[in-house]
DNA sequence: CGACACATGTAACACGTTACATGATTTG
DNA sequence: CAAATCATGTAACGTGTTACATGTGTCG
């Protein structure tokens, strides 16, 4: 229910097409997001069926099929915003998926796809924190949906780590007697900025 | 393709009926990933088809259908665990689109929806925390899936922060004169687990 | 028997992805 | 003109959701 929305946004600011709704998407969350084209037109058929959005003749202005947003779809729209997101069933993450399930595998040590995959989140971090310097601050969307990808690995990893202190409680002996990885993890977090207002 | 995996990952310790997986997969989950039944049927007869999964001839033993895990599953199920989650494009998270998407549509403060999303985060947070503090430590799968949900839960809120201060920098006639909420967070996280081994 | 639960399935839909087909417009 | 780019669409598939239909077995 995200890029259906997101539409709905980017035609509050004026009538605009398919292909155009795809890059000033794109755009706006720093070319980090990729968006298929093909999902747009559909996504636009459904929110012209439900009468959120209304499109001109088509038979008119050349090529291009502007799409107008309702009423209707605008107040769809705020509400939307103003909605948190569904709290009853978190979402299945996937690393944690994994995690759960391979305690019952046998043959398989939890302990070591913890680490591995710890690993793997910290070069993920690593890797977006370069991206983040290169591509100066300047650009603000780009900056806050690097941010949110570097909190939410960050989580995944402190996750990761209570995960594997619960498991050892849990169960001693499954305490591998390898490596010696510290906790105190040596990646750079987005600074947390000193608000005041 | 998580319900997938999980669905492998349960066979992999014996042959099992649709419901029972169902049933377990709850289980496994502290009863905080609800899973459709339905889902369960589709899933097998997709794994059925790609081999790695057969049931029993059904005309068989009473009203109970089984499935066996295939070794090509078996393989599948030991790299999916090993595999660490897609990087190239990070998921489009609901709360993050509408910050972004937020900023372009007038006629909307964006720090007023920041500040209403932070407020239902931390309720959340607090929603989780009580519920663990219920059912006691001693469900360890419970406890994991908490865990993640308030790792999850604390990232978002201070990506909220972090963003509501890059917008009041980026733009400084955005700020709200409104409200003095305070940045130190009063709630309670699951305690960071001193590991050693 | 009749109600309830167990158990298996199917249908219809929403959303997302990849890939392909088809025109129109621009530009070398 | 020919090739590239712009623009719109469709088809097929995977995954997930909700709702319904259909049996079978148990128990008061």
């Amino acid at each position: 229910m995200s890029v259906r929305h997101a539409l709905l946004a980017l035609l509050s600011e004026g009538p605009k097409y398919g292909l155009q709704l795809r890059n000033e998407f794109e755009a706006k969350t720093g070319d980090v997001w990729p968006l298929n084209v093909g999902q747009v037109y559909t996504t636009l058929q459904r929110l012209e069926r439900d009468g959120l959005v209304v499109s001109d003749g088509e038979g008119e202005a050349g090529p291009q099929k502007d799409f107008r947003i309702t009423e209707l779809g605008g107040r769809e729209l705020e509400t939307w915003l103003r909605t948190p997101p569904d709290l009853s069933a978190p979402p299945r993450d996937e690393v944690v998926m994994k995690v759960l399930i391979a305690t019952s595998v046998r043959g398989v040590d939890i302990r070591e796809i913890i680490q591995e995959h710890r690993r793997y989140m910290v070069e993920l971090m690593q890797e977006w924190t370069r991206l983040k310097s290169h591509r100066g601050g300047d650009d603000l969307n780009f900056a806050l949906v690097v941010d949110a990808e570097l909190f939410r690995l960050d989580a995944v990893i402190r996750w990761l780590d209570a995960a594997d202190g619960r498991i050892a409680r849990f169960d001693p002996e499954a305490v591998a007697p390898t490596s010696d990885a510290p906790r105190a993890t040596p990646y750079p977090l987005p600074g947390r900025t000193a608000v005041r207002r």
